[in-house]
DNA sequence: TTAAAAATCACCCGAAAGTATGAACGATGA
DNA sequence: TCATCGTTCATACTTTCGGGTGATTTTTAA
């Protein structure tokens, strides 16, 4: 039942083929009853088979053509909890011209750590710390460990 | 020149429906003077007519009309880092207890401001900046500014 | 209405932070 | 080779920060 329903779905303007030719032709066989004596007759039938079967493709192509697939792709945006793809801004990064220590110095200061703390980390003297903040401070133009750690945040020189 | 050669772009499809309505009608005659004197003629010529119009019919739907088009829309996702568009985590900030004074000593703490600076901000002395700030690193059970800003950030309740 | 919490301010003190200056040493590069 | 820069450290000094304590006033909630 699925199966001819699906058939007849499938071959439905074959069908309608089928039968509008069959009433053409029984039209015609009408019409060539009617216009076979007349004079120039001929000529007028021949026509108009020509302008119905002309029409019948016309009506055929628009049927059976496949419609070109056109592709749309919408990206569709996916919001992510920030994944670590941070990456530093090496231009701001360079602009500052810090050396590799006060780097050092600037990293663990962002993590909350004193002078004394980072000293211990880095096997170096308060004193060497202090030095390296002062001098970063500068380079940095700030007066505060607090305001270099929300500088270099904002420039994504730190993490 | 240039409008004649747009003119025939424009009609190309007429003019060679016409051109090919022209030859036809030259086969026909001359089908026409080979089959009339054979018996059924007609019906064969009729066929090949129907034939050849409906041949021409489909090829002249397929030049003038337009290419179907179906559009299927692809949802392509992907992946943005979330964009500036902050928001609190209310639940962490809830938890910490802060009152509206701590957390504004916070926000401007998290600027780089000194106590000072907090307290010119704020209409009100030093002294009370720092019993604000004392009480909300207590709260938040860090020793130090810095730690605290980092923690706020970490936990999202300062931006 | 009354108790608790929040906000304000003051004073003191020690710790930490930051400035200034100088010095020593090694690496680097013109 | 000489100058520069980075790193290290020290001393001395000033400023800022943070803890502790206490007090007053306002706001909020029970």
């Amino acid at each position: 039942m699925l199966l001819k329903s699906n058939f007849v779905t499938k071959n439905k303007n074959v069908i309608l083929y089928g039968i509008s030719l069959a009433v053409l032709l029984f039209l015609l066989k009408w019409l060539e009853l009617r216009f076979i004596i007349m004079s120039h007759a001929f000529e007028i039938y021949a026509g108009i088979i020509a302008l119905i079967f002309t029409g019948l493709g016309i009506w055929l192509a628009l049927r059976l053509t496949k419609p070109k697939i056109k592709t749309v792709v919408v990206e569709k945006e996916i919001y992510v909890e920030k994944p670590e793809n941070f990456t530093v801004n090496q231009h701001e990064l360079a602009k500052l011209n810090l050396s590799k220590r006060e780097l050092e110095v600037l990293n663990l200061m962002a993590t909350g750590l004193s002078n004394q703390e980072i000293a211990a980390q880095l096997f170096v003297s308060v004193n060497t710390v202090k030095t390296h903040s002062s001098k970063l401070f500068e380079k940095m133009e700030v007066k505060r460990r607090t305001q270099a750690v929300e500088m270099a945040k904002r420039l994504n020189i730190i993490k």
